[in-house]
DNA sequence: CCAGAACTCTGTACGGCGTACGAGGAAATG
DNA sequence: CATTTCCTCGTACGCCGTACAGAGTTCTGG
């Protein structure tokens, strides 16, 4: 059983990655015509990634793909690492849509669920920890979009920093458990339901696992896997904290 | 500049790693003795994720730190998967301080601050991806607690679980950034700020990257960014957090 | 008491990974 | 046309997880 990779950011020398990101002309060419771009590996890196996983992107395999030998990518990208940092940007390019202008709990509301829904179209965007986020235009361009959600509400700048923060993380979080779910059924061949099912019979073998030891958590999370199919589970978690928090934020909001 | 690896849970054939989970005695046994224990493979590997993350965590390594062969290991685990369904266990065996009485706002408060803490001891267990969490005795016992918190609180048992999941979540979130920036900082030899000031150039000479083009970002971030040294900024946004999701339950509890 | 079963330990090897290095060839410059 | 500059790629190194088979150790059944 092997594991898949998360991957780390912002590491190496910032200056290229940001010259890379903002896709700065560089000095006229001389040699040969490239055969690629930058585009051309970012995205098919990406095609990669979306199908199976983050750990599927590879130079080798990115390059097989393109129809190039391996080490011609570091033509393009300084390596591995900066080539997902790329992705990252790239993928928060997708966040265009209008937000509405009915109030800042709508507009936030619609914030979220954009995010909810791009991490399900890329999955792997969560496999990354964005120690330090790429600064690219469209990781920029998604926090004044989240930002502007905020437009007209009387707080101040470090409480709508942490207002997005904590709607962001929320959404990071539940997501993260949904992309689980569905991945690991994809990869095991069985859904949650199934492998519970394996799983409880070894359990129930085992005494000290008896329900008696853990009384809460045996009737709360029975309970739990049996309202939702636990592949809805998850999206109530995001529906109920995403309630939770607006309405915490709107109490702060009032106080003033 | 080499990235670093999140892992996968939940992968194989729940059986096996469920009863070494819960140390199941095995059948009696006939050849040589065995040098090690489990108990020694995984507090080795704890140790070395402990000092250079869980990237360090490799066969080689942990056998090399027991004196043993690498292939040795799999007399006691059957792969690397499972050292590491091992090792989370384990660590949530740490979870064990009582809970305040004094009410549950201040239960889930502590609840969230020792896993605040255990996560900066351990910072490895954010890097796994916990698809389904190991049925282990400790990580039972970790759900077990936390629910203890809301003992006589009247909500349902999905109200219950979801409430633990979005304290949990948020922890998961800000410590992770939390950790990620000391991360970042050790490995580069740069703090944030240093970074940010080593960055900021480069930004400055990309016409695109314009302060007018992200107005809320760049009077928000560089608001945010002088506020707090940006090692101190997750533990802001940590505490902001927990208080409008406190509320926000609070808003849910009063309103029965 | 002893043959054989059961178990631990290990060396070797395979196929993967990122990427350093240097050679070869193509295009633009003078 | 010589030279410089750049793209492309084959090879190789040092990692990784782990399959497999052999060697040695301990216990069991007869």
């Amino acid at each position: 059983m092997t594991r898949m990779s998360t991957e780390y950011t912002g590491g190496g020398d910032p200056r290229r990655t940001i010259e890379l990101l903002w896709g700065v002309p560089g000095p006229p060419r001389r040699g040969p015509k490239p055969k690629l771009t930058v585009a051309d590996v970012v995205e098919t890196a990406t095609r990669l990634a979306d199908a199976d996983g983050l750990e599927a992107v590879t130079m080798r395999r990115v390059a097989d793909e393109l129809g190039v030998a391996p080490m011609s990518l570091y033509t393009y990208v300084p390596g591995h690492a900066e080539l997902i940092d790329l992705m990252l940007d790239h993928a928060h390019g997708e966040l265009t849509a209008e937000l509405p202008t009915t109030g800042w709990r709508d507009a936030l509301t619609a914030v979220a669920e954009d995010l909810w829904r791009l991490y399900h179209r890329h999955p792997w965007l969560l496999q990354i920890t964005t120690g330090r986020p790429p600064l690219g235009p469209n990781t920029f361009a998604k926090y004044e979009r989240e930002l502007s959600a905020l437009d007209g509400v009387d707080l101040d700048e470090l409480e709508l920093d942490a207002v997005v923060g904590l709607v962001i993380g929320l959404v990071q979080g539940t997501a993260r458990g949904s992309i689980d779910a569905i991945r690991l059924a994809r990869r095991s061949g069985l859904t949650d339901a199934e492998w519970w099912e394996r799983s409880a019979p070894v359990l129930a073998g085992i005494p000290a696992a008896d329900a008696a030891n853990f009384p809460r958590a045996s009737r709360v999370g029975t309970a739990a896997g049996q309202a939702h199919d636990a592949a809805s589970n998850p999206e109530h978690h995001f529906r109920f904290g995403l309630a939770r928090v607006l309405d915490g934020v709107t109490l702060l909001v009032e106080r003033r």
